[in-house]
This record gives C-alpha cells, sequence and structure tokens, in this order.
DNA sequence: TTGAAAGTTGAACCATGTTTCAACTTTTCA
DNA sequence: TGAAAAGTTGAAACATGGTTCAACTTTCAA
C-alpha cells in the first residue's frame, strides 16, 4: 500500500503528523466528492467542504483540480489491481483464476461504485491514466492465459485479444450487475460467464 | 432515418428551410465539437462557429447544451444501431451473426471515433440515454442468442448476462482495436473473438 | 523556550462560458 | 406586395468555480 504523501503534487507533500491528516481527509473527500458528482460536476469547495478544511488548504497539497484527479485515478487503478490479485484463491488456474478474478472484481464493484466511476470519467478527464489502467490490466490477463496455456488447461491463441475480450466482459458485467443493480448473486454472474469461457456458445 | 426537425427541443422545430439548414449545421457542428474535445471541454460558441452561425441562433433551437448533447446520443445510439444491424448478411444466424456484428461494429468504431466518445461519455452527462443505449443493444443481442438457441446452433442459457458479456467484449474490443489502434485488419480481431465464442478457452 | 517552518484560512480575483434580449433581416403567404 | 412570422445577430448580463494571497495559527527542533 502506497504512503498517502506521495500523492501530494511534487513538492507539496506533507511534512508533520497534521499536515499527512489534512493531506488523508482530502484524498477522501475527494473520492466521494468525485464519485457522486463525477469530474466536472465535483467543485474544490465540495471536496474542502467534506474535508472540514478551508479552500485554500486545498493548495497546499494539490497544483489543481485535475491533479489531485490523477492522483485519485492512479490510485485507484492499483486498488483495484491488488483487489482482483486478492480474490484469486492461491492454487487456481485456468479458468478457475478467471472465475475467481470476475466474482472478486464483481463484489468490489458493488463495494465501490465511486472508484469504478472515477476511472470511468478518467477516459476524459485524464486519458493517459485511463489508458495506463487499461492496458495494465489487459496485460495481467493476458498472462494469466500464458500461464494456463503452460500448463496445459487452457488452449493457445492470440492472448492479447483475448485479454480484451475477457476484460470488457468483466466491466460490462461489473456494470450491469455490480453498479446498477446488485440483486444477483456474483457467483450466478461469474457462473454463466465461466460455462461461456470453457465451452462457448456453440452446441 | 429520423428528420433533423424532430431533434431540435420542444416547441423550437424550425418551420422554413432555412431553418432547417440552420439546425442540420448546428447538429453536425456538435458533433465534431463534443467528438473532439468532450462534452465539457465543448462551448456553444465552439458549436456555433463551426456552425457559421451567431451564439443566439443556437437557442432558436435548442433549450440548453445539455439539450443538444441528449440529441446526439440518442440519434446516434440509432445509427449504430442500424449500422451494427446492416453488417450482418441476410442468412446469417449462431455465430456467424456474432462475428458479422462485431465486425460491423469495428468498422463502424474506425470510422466515428466521435460518435464512440459521444456515447461514452453519455455516461456521465446523459446518464438515462446512457442505460438506454446499452440496455437497448444488449437486448439485441439476447433475442440474436435466442434466435441461435431456436435454431438448434447455440446452446440455451442465462442470455441475458451472456448478452452483456458479448457487448462488454465488443465495446472493449471497438475501443482497443478501434478507437486507440486501427492497424490490424478487423477480421483478424473478430475471428478471434468467435473462435473464443465457439470453443471457450479449455482444451 | 523560542523562532522558523509548516500549515490554515477565506475573501477576492479572475477566467470561462452559458443564457438572454432587443434590434434587425429574411421568408412566407394571403 | 406587404405585413406577420420566422430566423439571425452579438453584445452584455449572469453564474460558476478554479486559483491566489497575505494574515494568521500550529508544530517542531534546537
Amino acid at each position: 500500500m502506497s504512503v498517502d504523501s506521495e500523492k501530494a503534487s511534487p513538492g507539496k507533500a506533507p511534512r508533520t503528523a497534521r499536515g499527512r491528516e489534512t493531506l488523508r481527509r482530502l484524498l477522501d473527500a475527494a473520492a466521494a466528492e468525485f464519485g457522486e458528482r463525477g469530474f466536472h460536476e465535483a467543485s474544490i469547495s465540495g471536496i474542502t467542504r467534506r474535508a472540514g478544511t478551508a479552500l485554500g488548504s486545498f493548495y497546499t497539497y494539490f497544483d489543481s483540480k485535475d491533479a489531485i484527479f490523477t492522483a485519485l485515478v492512479r490510485d485507484m487503478s492499483a486498488r483495484v489491481a491488488t483487489t482482483a490479485a486478492a480474490a484469486v484463491s492461491a492454487g487456481a488456474t485456468g479458468l478457475v483464476r478467471e472465475r475467481e478474478a470476475l466474482e472478486g472484481f464483481l463484489r468490489f464493484a458493488r463495494e465501490h461504485k465511486e472508484i469504478y466511476r472515477i476511472i470511468d470519467e478518467a477516459e476524459f478527464a485524464d486519458p493517459q491514466s485511463y489508458r495506463a489502467h487499461y492496458e495494465g490490466t489487459a496485460q495481467r490477463i493476458a498472462a494469466r492465459l500464458d500461464d494456463g496455456v503452460a500448463q496445459g488447461t487452457l488452449r493457445a491463441g492470440d492472448q492479447e485479444v483475448r485479454a480484451w475480450a475477457l476484460m470488457g466482459m468483466n466491466v460490462f458485467l461489473g456494470l450491469r450487475f455490480g453498479v446498477w443493480d446488485a440483486s444477483r448473486p456474483v457467483e450466478d454472474i461469474a457462473g454463466v460467464a465461466a460455462d461461456l469461457l470453457r465451452d462457448g456458445l456453440s452446441i
């Protein structure tokens, strides 16, 4: 887990315990504000109001609204990666691993709808981080598929294209059955997807 | 194809040929402006400058910036649906139909990057239309899968979940291999996806 | 204990961009 | 052909909210 201090803009890291506390409060408030209102609707004064600090204090730690948004996107991208990895049990490989990863992601989407929206909005507010997030995720998926091939449980093929296909599948299932409607058990959703990945759709 | 006049805000439809021409120019200009700069970066003055009209003329046809954006999103959602349907050859069913639909979508994404971005941004600028777009698309995919089952070429299963999985797959492949990088033939990409849908990933 | 560094404050500055409006031009149709 | 309706114009009113700054308070190390 990275230290909050690293998330301030360059040259603006806090040097005292009080400063670190304020920075942490600003980051938490920003996650809530951006998650609820979206990047453009969100305001710095909204963030500082939630954080319980004065408007000016924001600029003690961040250069701009864009800067804190970027810090947030990178942090949340890392959290998604960590959570997905943690959801996979020790020995799991191949399709079992994919199913567990999807289950973990669905649970994550349900618990952190704000993070989901922040990453989505980065497509427009911080394209570089958005791209890095999905390229990184796709690479991790492709590496898992390569593993499966090496272990003889998965068929060889174009793993980059497959990784993007799986990622899109996961993201959209997360949107529909995580963020929009959480009424169905994640095991059901992940089960349908795993069945599709195991045997395909043909008779 | 819907008539441009219907796209003006209620009570603001043009009544003369000159008015219809101005409205059409505003809509085309808005597609370019929103596509290039995104909803919030886009400005009304940018739209009227591109359209070659005065700022005030915008309000002859639209109530607000949000109103023209919504009109645009609905129009483009319809265009995506039409194009995808048109890309499927007459007798195609089952997996062939899915492969052709994906090929059509990839071509569409390459040719109309601005439409792609406008629909994506609707997640934040016009959530209702965004939701309607994807729910409608998912329903059409699910109906195709039901067809395949009825014809005995596809396995029965939870078609709603599968439809969202396929849609996510298509959208992300469109982003990666359509919008971001168009160097690989669409047939290759669609082929990898069709192979995955036919036989799954397992040995 | 003390003074320099760190942190806090919020009013004011400023830039941007949406929306309004009254004067004007063009089109329509009886 | 001549009003009335439709459409055009762009300056100005207006709203919003990001950013700055100088005065002030708190922290911390010597």
